[in-house]
RNA sequence: UGGGGGAUCGUCUAACGGCAGGACAGCGGACUCUGACUCCGUCAAUCUAGGUUCAAAUCCUAGUUCCCCAGCCA
């Protein structure tokens, strides 16, 4: 964990030998996404730079949106990134019972009480951002009477929206959240972990500040839209009479991304709406979505690292994110060849018929990968744009005359080129030098082009899915309502591509650099038969013609 | 016209009142059996206006501007 604001905080609140406890909080009601990863690397890099602990815990207080399966994936999700976290999960509705009593506390303290206003009285009381509240009729309450009504409240006596438990604070602040909070409201739906037992549930407000205290978090980090809630989280802490050192909140910038929406509800529709093929689309910045692409969790702990920690407003650039990838992957991914975009290179010297089998390195720069044989005959396939009939200056690849090498196999010469009707090249012929073997210069000639290829009769037809980003504008949310406009129109472009035939067998999930074109991961969609790849980022690519 | 926050290269992010540094992106070059990787170089910033000071991104004053808050969501 680099400085940031908060270790500094931290930093200067050691003197007095604070322990650090943090915790992740996630709502089970969707999947993680990277923005998620910003808080957890915090979370859980705070905890470990001050040797404390950090916590999984699902704030499942809403029972109509928490679900096991959400918890499930979001636990899944979490041990994928690299926080296995050896403690057991918490439940924000393991506080239940703790938080009731809490309740019951406030009304006997006479700072709580039952309202029976309506929901839209609720909020025409409330009065607005310019104007003072305006106090319930029920605000004066007995405590007796607060107990009696909170008690059959709870027992399921009345019907949701009935009435709420309100905190007694102040009707004219000009923190809207200090005024008179709703802190529990009914509902009749069961909960998928306690069931039926409960008909009331706690709200946000009272559950976070709460939890963090059971749990002994003594830094409760969450993003920048709470802060006007800290007034309130800091009041019930005080009015329960919570024991120094209380836990203490602490706003940090949510992460944003251009060229996508970092959001769970704008997520949502994307999947509901049929945009994307669901929550691990490789096009979604969900970390199932990431993780599906080829994305490792190593290279989102590093970005999660670079992009700092501040309370500024911040758009991160995604080529941030796929620096990451690179750097992590070109370490890590096997070499491998395939070609995209065929076109097909007679050698015209290398009998029909004859076979010969290349070795290659599966890393150039580190020899712990090993080897593999390259089938190599009379037919190879190229890149399309490897070939060009008036090549640009500068152009280093194959053009008539030209020599360049195949990458493991041989220098080969360009001869002739075969056009259709059109005009349009299908076929080029060529010669390769047969002292070349391995793709050495027998005489030491420089070669400066070297492209892919794939013996045409070895091939392995496979699918390969590329990928755009999802949006054309860099912050589509600034569209409003018509966010949805700014969709790229063809973010996916499926493909067929010709592979080096050892790729049958890779694993989903199995990334590897397909040399000179990027970085491309084993899909689940895929079979031995009919591989499909995902584009996880291209390669940089520097080769720019002149003009 | 309420309250809470924020403003440093294009984008992120550093800098006790003491040389505005780093990363990503861009551009140029070297190297190269990947136009990759690596290496080198380069471009480029303190929201504005006053003030305090030998010295201000930093302190003071006044502005500008952006974000958040009126769920029985979190």
């Amino acid at each position: 964990m680099k400085d940031n604001f908060i270790t500094a905080i931290i930093d200067a609140q050691q003197a007095t030998s604070r322990s650090v406890q943090t915790r992740f909080p996630p709502e089970p009601n969707g999947y993680l996404h990277i923005g998620h990863a910003k808080s957890i690397c915090l979370n859980f890099g705070i905890a470990a730079r001050y040797a404390g602990q950090c916590l999984l815990r699902f704030d499942d207080t809403n029972p109509e949106t928490a679900r096991a399966k959400y918890a499930q994936a979001i636990a899944e999700d979490l041990r994928w990134l690299g926080f296995a976290s050896a403690a057991p999960s918490r439940y924000a509705s393991d506080y239940f019972a703790h938080l009731h009593a809490s309740a019951v506390q406030l009304i006997e303290a006479g700072l709580a009480y039952v309202d029976t206003l309506s929901g839209a009285q609720l909020r025409e009381y409330r009065g607005s951002l310019t104007t003072p509240g305006k106090e319930s009729p029920d605000r004066n309450r007995s405590v007796a009477e607060n107990l009696e009504l909170f008690r059959r409240m709870s027992a399921g006596e009345f019907a949701p929206g009935a009435c709420v438990l309100r905190a007694k604070i102040d009707m004219n602040s000009p923190n809207l959240h200090l005024r008179d909070p709703v802190l529990y409201r009914i509902r009749t739906q069961p909960h998928y972990r306690v069931g039926t037992r409960w008909k009331v549930f706690p709200l946000y407000d009272f559950t976070q500040c709460l939890s963090d205290a059971v749990e002994g978090v003594t830094h409760s980090l969450c993003t920048l839209e709470f802060e006007d809630n800290r007034p309130l989280y800091e009041w019930f802490l005080e009015k329960l009479q919570i024991p120094d050192p209380r836990p203490q909140q602490i706003e940090f910038a949510r992460l944003k991304l251009n060229g996508t929406v970092v959001s769970k509800r704008l997520l949502t529709q994307l999947v509901d709406g049929g945009h994307v093929r669901g929550w691990d689309d490789p096009r979604m910045p969900t970390l199932r979505g990431l993780r599906r692409r080829g994305c490792p969790a190593e290279a989102i702990r590093e970005f999660c690292a670079k992009i700092g920690l501040t309370k500024k407003d911040t758009t991160i650039d995604i080529q941030l994110l796929e620096n990451c990838m690179r750097e992590e992957l070109d370490r890590t991914a096997p070499r491998a060849m395939a070609v995209l975009e065929p076109l097909r290179v007679v050698i015209e010297n290398y009998p029909d018929g004859q076979e010969d089998s290349l070795p290659a390195a599966n890393h150039p720069a580190d020899a712990g990968f090993g080897e593999r044989q390259l089938p190599f005959s009379r037919e190879v396939y190229i890149e399309r744009t490897d070939f060009m009939e008036q090549p640009p200056a500068r152009y280093r690849r194959l053009a008539p005359g030209r020599e360049v090498r195949l990458r493991y196999a041989y220098l080969l010469q360009c001869t002739g080129v075969e056009h259709d009707v059109h005009g349009r090249v299908v076929l080029v012929r060529g010669r390769i030098d047969p002292d070349s073997r391995g793709g050495r210069a027998p005489d030491g000639r420089k070669v400066r082009g070297t492209l892919h290829w794939v013996s045409a009769q070895h091939a392995l037809e496979a699918e390969v899915r590329l990928y755009q980003p999802l949006f054309t504008d860099s912050d589509p949310t600034a569209l409003g309502e018509q966010w949805l406009q700014a969709l790229t129109p063809d973010s996916l472009q499926s493909g067929r591509a010709w592979l080096e035939p050892g790729l049958t067998a890779a694993p989903p999930g199995q990334v590897y650099q397909f040399e000179r074109l990027g970085y491309f991961c084993a899909d689940p969609d895929g079979s031995p038969q009919r591989p499909v790849y995902n584009r996880t980022v291209t390669l940089r690519d520097s080769w720019r013609p002149p003009g």
